[in-house]
RNA sequence: AGCCCUGUAGUUCAAUGGAUAGAAUAGAAGUUUCCUAAACUUUAGAUGCAAGUUCGAUUCUUGUCGGGGCUACCA
């Protein structure tokens, strides 16, 4: 069933009929009617005035007079200057209603067989996660979810950056200032604790650079010449040559840090299929490199540092390895890549959840991987998103202005319950459900803040704020359907068989309840939409209109009246069928929903 | 300097070229003998500026003025 086409097919032959005229279905032009008019579909009459030579009005009233007479699908009309607003018949919805009440889940596709890959969050070991990778990785979760419901087989990855100058940073600091501590005996998280080191050097590095420029050496040497870097460059050395001592402490450091980014994923929800680090692609990386270089795809300068010349195609030149052979980020993303395909030869396409300040680096690795000939190359697509701005600007890692992730979780838990109490909603509460449901309601509230937004664009968090709790919000959606739930709960306690009625033809149905059914079905749409435009704030605005809609619904109609005859049956069952939209719907934004709140 | 993104109510966000530019929040005024008031109703408030294309422009083009990013032998 697919209402927009069922109305189309009714307006060609009608303008078939009246007028004569021969009219392919994709000139023909339908949107959801706009709130102030009657209506749930728009015919726009204004690109059909020049071929039928007549005043629009016009049109309007000869094409809704016949519709409404001959179609089944269309019960009324009304005409406003170039637009014609179709009202849909009871039966008809009805029968859509009967058509997705038989479907176990309405809206998600059926398997394709395709596969695709998804990498997100993507941390650095030396930093705690931040408020950033929070928008990263519930936009990658997110997007993998719609494209298993459009059909895809999902492979969720991160890259994680393992190995590099700044990982030997910490290590050198633990060995100055550690004395053998670990996370556990400090009692710190793995991965704060390994952060910890990371700032302890950048301001011993700090002190030795104000020390050396006051003793007249200039920044930039001083930067490169300090005897703790020099410490740092000499553990990359011994890391490389693979020495034994260096590589455990890696290890063990490393560790720690995944210890750490495991309880924050599990606290958030959020799981991979499987871990690429770049410990074990770069060296790939570097070999397509040589590779390429003997068949001149790229080219040697004179001290030995390989480049691609990309003027031809609208780049700039980029190095790809260093004058003494080590590699840069470009090279371990083509062996990341490329291993990529490599492991999971199925795949169609790759998506990378990544920041839009790395716009020009991704155009430019896909542009060398289809020079190197990987015809997978046109299929690699760098899923942008805007930076989170504070209100003193943008968030800076590097000193440290940044809203850590566990923190802000952990306040908006508190947040939650100190909301929850105060509305008395746990008066009669088991009190071992209550941590459950003021995590519930926090996550919720975050994730949603955080994808209801489009992507793309940039967006602002004030820490001095809490994040809301009223309004377009994610509790707001869990609300809808815990009282939704408190009505099932109520219907089935009364044994009332709510999903098997029958509805007559004659059966008569409300404008909001035409309204919800409408919505309801498009929820089918949305989810391809959504995938269209790589945005799970598609979703989020359709689930938050579908609350409204019916919140609205809820006010306007009592559901148990006594009588519980045909009518409450099928607003208990309208009921049923919203909770399962909105849980599909919050599925697709990894968001949890209360039984009660 | 070049390239890319961006500019909408006080604030945070919407609007596949369509109607009177939607919500939320903050503001003002209401709705609890009745299924959960984290809800609902009413009210006031915005497209940076200037041209162009179009029956129609927040959306496309050009110019202009703001904001941000990238153009690193950092990742």
């Amino acid at each position: 069933m697919n209402i927009l086409n069922d109305i189309k097919l009714e307006i060609q032959s009608a303008l078939k009929v009246i007028f004569t005229y021969e009219c392919h279905l994709e000139n023909i032009t339908l949107e959801e009617t706009i709130k102030n008019y009657d209506g749930f579909y728009t015919f726009i009459i204004f690109p059909h005035t020049s071929n039928l030579k007549q005043k629009p009005e016009h049109i309007g009233e000869k094409l809704g007079e016949y519709l409404t007479v001959n179609s089944s699908i269309i019960s009324d009309f009304n005409v406003v200057k170039g637009f014609l607003n179709l009202d849909l018949s009871d039966n008809y919805l009805i029968s859509i209603f009967n058509h997705i009440s038989n479907h176990k889940s309405w809206g998600y596709k059926s398997s394709s067989g395709k596969e695709v890959m998804v990498e997100f969050s993507s941390p650095n070991t030396n930093k705690p996660l931040h408020l950033g990778h929070m928008r990263n990785i519930f936009l990658g979760y997110s997007l993998s979810k719609i494209l298993e419901a459009n059909g895809y087989k999902v492979h969720k990855v991160q890259i994680i950056n393992d190995r590099g100058i700044h990982i030997c940073k910490s290590m050198v600091a633990w060995n100055l200032f550690g004395n053998n501590e670990t996370p556990k005996s400090s009692g710190m998280k793995g991965d704060k604790f390994v952060g910890k080191f990371y700032v302890m050097f950048e301001n011993e590095h700090k002190k030795q650079v104000d020390k050396l420029v006051n003793n007249g050496i200039s920044e930039e040497e001083a930067n490169l010449s300090t005897g703790i870097m020099k410490m740092a460059k000499d553990v990359l050395l011994k890391w490389e040559n693979k020495e034994n001592q260096t590589v455990a402490l890696w290890k063990k450091m490393n560790g720690w840090v995944y210890e750490g980014f495991q309880s924050t994923y599990d606290l958030i929800d959020v799981s991979f299929d499987k871990n690429y680090y770049e410990s074990e692609t770069y060296l790939l990386g570097k070999s397509k490199i040589q590779k390429g270089l003997k068949n001149e795809i790229f080219y040697k300068e004179k001290d030995n540092s390989v480049w691609v010349d990309l003027t031809e195609d609208g780049y700039d030149k980029k190095i790809l390895l260093r004058s003494d052979g080590t590699s840069v980020y470009m090279t371990q993303d083509i062996g990341t890549a490329i291993k990529r395909f490599e492991d999971f030869p199925k795949i169609i396409k790759q998506i990378y959840t990544v920041g839009s300040e790395q716009d020009y680096h991704f155009k430019i690795l896909f542009k060398i991987l289809e020079k190197l000939n990987y015809n997978w190359a046109k299929e690699c697509f760098h899923l942008s998103y805007g930076m989170i701005d504070l209100p003193s600007g943008k968030m800076k890692s590097r000193e440290g202005i940044v809203v850590d992730a566990d923190q802000l979780i952990y306040n908006m838990i508190q947040t939650a319950k100190k909301r929850t109490n105060e509305l008395g909603k746990l008066d009669d509460f088991q009190n071992d459900n209550s941590e459950d449901l003021y995590n519930i309601i926090a996550l919720g509230a975050l994730k949603y803040f955080l994808l209801k937004v489009d992507p793309k664009k940039r967006m602002l968090f004030d820490p001095e704020e809490s994040i809301d709790f009223q309004g377009n919000t994610g509790p707001f959606i869990q609300y809808t359907y815990a009282r939704i739930l408190s009505l099932i709960k109520r219907g089935d306690s009364l044994n009332l068989d709510y999903k098997n009625i029958d509805l007559s033809k004659n059966f008569q149905l409300t404008n909001i309840q035409k309204k919800i059914i409408n919505h309801v079905y498009l929820f089918s749409d949305t989810i391809k939409l959504s995938l269209d435009m790589y945005s799970p704030a598609v979703i989020a605005k359709y689930v938050y209109d579908l609350c409204k809609l019916y919140n609205n619904f809820y006010q306007e109609n009592k559901i148990f009246d006594g009588k519980e005859d045909v009518t409450s049956l099928f607003k208990i069952k309208l009921s049923y069928m919203v909770s399962k939209i909105i849980k599909s719907a919050l599925y697709l934004l990894n968001i949890n929903l209360p039984n009660r709140m």
